[in-house]
DNA sequence: AACATCACCAACCGCTGCGTC
DNA sequence: AGACGCAGCGGTTGGTGATGT
C-alpha cells in the first residue's frame, strides 16, 4: 500500500521545512518534505526526455525547488518506473530474513538481489514488520538474551552436520529457521553470477520437508503465483548465468521443463544491478497511446508494472515491457508514445546506469561472498563444488 | 465521538567513498 | 595532498491513517 500524500500544510512548502537556513537563499527555497504530484510530474518528465544525469542539475533544470539529493530519492524509491511496489509477498519475506541473516542491515545489497524493492523500503518493512514477526518468534522460543541491535549478520552455526541457519543475532532475533529448508540455496541465491566459480557451481540440499515456495525464485518476482513459470521464462531481464543446484523436488518435471530449466539448474536473479549492466541487454519499451501526462500517470499508478509480467501480457511476447532473453543483445530502451513525447532514452532513466559505484561496490564490498561460499563450503551436509 | 496509541513509510540527515581539479 | 562536489548508504524522524480505549 502507498499512500499518494501530499504536503498541505497552508505555505505549501514541505513540513519539515528548514527556514533556519537563511545563509543561502537558494537553500532556503528548497522544498523539503512530502512530494506534490505536480513536482513528481516534473521530475518524471525531465527523466523521461533527458534521462538521468548529475541530480544537481537534474532538480535545477527540472524547475523543481529541490535538492538533488531529494530528486534522487524521490525518483529511486517512488518513480522509477521498474519498482514493484504493493505488498511483500511470502517469497519476498522470506528472502528478506534470509539475506538479511547474512548480510545484515545491508539493505541496499539486498535490495539488489529483490527486483523492484527499494532498500528503503525494504529497511521499512524490516523494520515495521520483519523484526517484529521475528522477535515474537524469539519470544515464543528460547533464545539468547542479547537485546542489542546489530547490524551485523545472523550468525550461522552447524547442528550435527546440518547447516541450521542464523539461530540468533546480536539483538537476541531468533530467526524462526526451524526449517532444513532454510538452507544453502537461500545462500547461493545472495551471489553474485559474476563469479565464475560460482556460476558453475553445484548445490545440493538435502533437507526438504515442506514444499517451500521460497524455492522458487522467480514467484518473488511476480506476487501472481498463478503465473510464476510465465514470469521466469518472460520475467524480469537479466536472470541468467546463476545457477543453483537442486530445486528440492520442489518443481515437477513439467514445471521444470516449462521454465526451460534443465534438471537440477535453476537460474536465479544475480545482484539487480550486476543485471542492469549485464552484457547481456534488453528492450524496455513503454508504449503510450495518449500523451505524456498519462504515461507519468501511468508511471505513477502504482500497479504499472511495466517491468513485470503478469497475467496482462496476452500471451503476447510484445506486451512484455521487460523481456528476459539470455539472448537479446540490444538494448534499447524507448518510451513510445503518439504524441511525439518519446525519446530514446539512455539505460540511466530507469536508474540503470548510475550503478556503476555500487556494482563495484558489491563487488568489491566488504561482504565476500566468494569468501561466503569458501567458508560454508566445508560444512559435511553441503554437497556441492565451490 | 474523542482521544491515545500504534503502524507504516516517505523523506530527511549525516556520513562515507569516489572522482576531479 | 587536499578541497570540493556528487552519489550512495544506513539510521532516524515525523506525518498520516488505522486501530484501540
Amino acid at each position: 500500500m502507498v499512500k499518494d500524500r501530499i504536503n498541505n500544510n497552508g505555505n505549501g512548502n514541505g513540513t519539515n521545512n528548514n527556514n533556519n537556513n537563511n545563509s543561502n537563499n537558494n537553500k532556503s527555497k528548497l522544498r523539503k518534505g512530502l512530494w506534490s504530484p505536480e513536482e513528481d510530474e516534473k521530475l518524471i518528465r525531465y527523466m523521461i526526455t533527458k534521462g538521468q544525469g548529475c541530480w544537481s542539475d537534474i532538480a535545477r533544470n527540472a524547475g523543481l525547488q529541490r535538492c538533488g539529493k531529494s530528486c534522487r530519492l524521490r525518483w529511486i524509491n517512488y518513480l522509477r518506473p521498474d519498482l514493484k511496489r504493493g505488498a511483500f509477498s511470502l517469497q519476498e519475506e522470506e528472502l528478506i530474513i534470509h539475506l538479511h541473516s547474512i548480510l545484515g542491515n545491508r539493505w541496499s545489497q539486498i535490495a539488489a538481489r529483490l527486483p523492484g524493492r527499494t532498500d528503503n523500503e525494504i529497511k521499512n518493512f524490516w523494520n515495521s514488520t520483519v523484526k517484529k514477526r521475528l522477535k515474537l518468534n524469539t519470544n515464543n522460543s528460547t533464545s539468547s538474551p542479547n537485546n542489542s541491535d546489530s547490524s551485523e549478520p545472523l550468525s550461522t552455526t552447524m547442528d550435527n552436520n546440518n547447516l541450521v541457519m542464523p539461530l540468533t543475532n546480536n539483538n537476541g532475533i531468533t530467526m524462526p529457521i526451524n526449517d532444513h529448508h532454510h538452507d544453502l540455496m537461500s545462500i547461493s541465491m545472495c551471489m553474485d553470477n559474476s563469479s565464475s566459480s560460482t556460476s558453475s557451481s553445484t548445490m545440493h540440499t538435502h533437507h526438504h520437508h515442506h514444499p517451500m515456495v521460497f524455492g522458487d525464485p522467480f514467484s518473488m518476482l511476480n506476487n501472481n503465483n498463478n503465473n510464476q513459470y510465465e514470469t521466469a521464462t518472460t520475467g524480469v531481464a537479466g536472470f541468467h548465468g546463476f545457477h543453483c543446484g537442486d530445486y528440492g523436488g520442489m518443481l515437477d518435471e513439467e514445471t521444470t521443463n516449462k521454465m526451460g530449466l534443465l534438471e537440477g539448474e535453476l537460474s536465479l536473479p544475480p545482484l539487480e544491478s550486476s543485471i542492469r549492466r549485464s552484457n547481456e541487454e534488453e528492450d524496455i519499451i513503454i508504449i503510450n497511446n495518449e500523451n505524456a501526462s498519462s504515461s507519468i500517470n501511468d508511471m505513477k499508478s502504482h500497479n504499472n508494472n511495466h517491468f513485470n509480467n503478469n497475467n496482462n501480457n496476452n500471451n503476447n511476447n510484445n506486451n512484455s515491457c521487460f523481456n528476459n532473453t539470455t539472448g537479446n543483445n540490444n538494448n534499447n530502451i524507448q518510451i513510445l508514445n503518439n504524441n511525439n513525447y518519446s525519446s530514446n532514452v539512455e539505460e540511466d532513466l530507469f536508474g540503470f546506469g548510475n550503478h556503476d559505484h555500487q556494482v563495484e561496490n558489491l563487488r568489491m564490498g566488504e561482504w565476500d561472498f566468494e569468501g561466503l561460499m569458501q567458508d560454508i563450503s566445508y560444512f559435511p551436509s553441503l554437497d556441492f563444488q565451490v
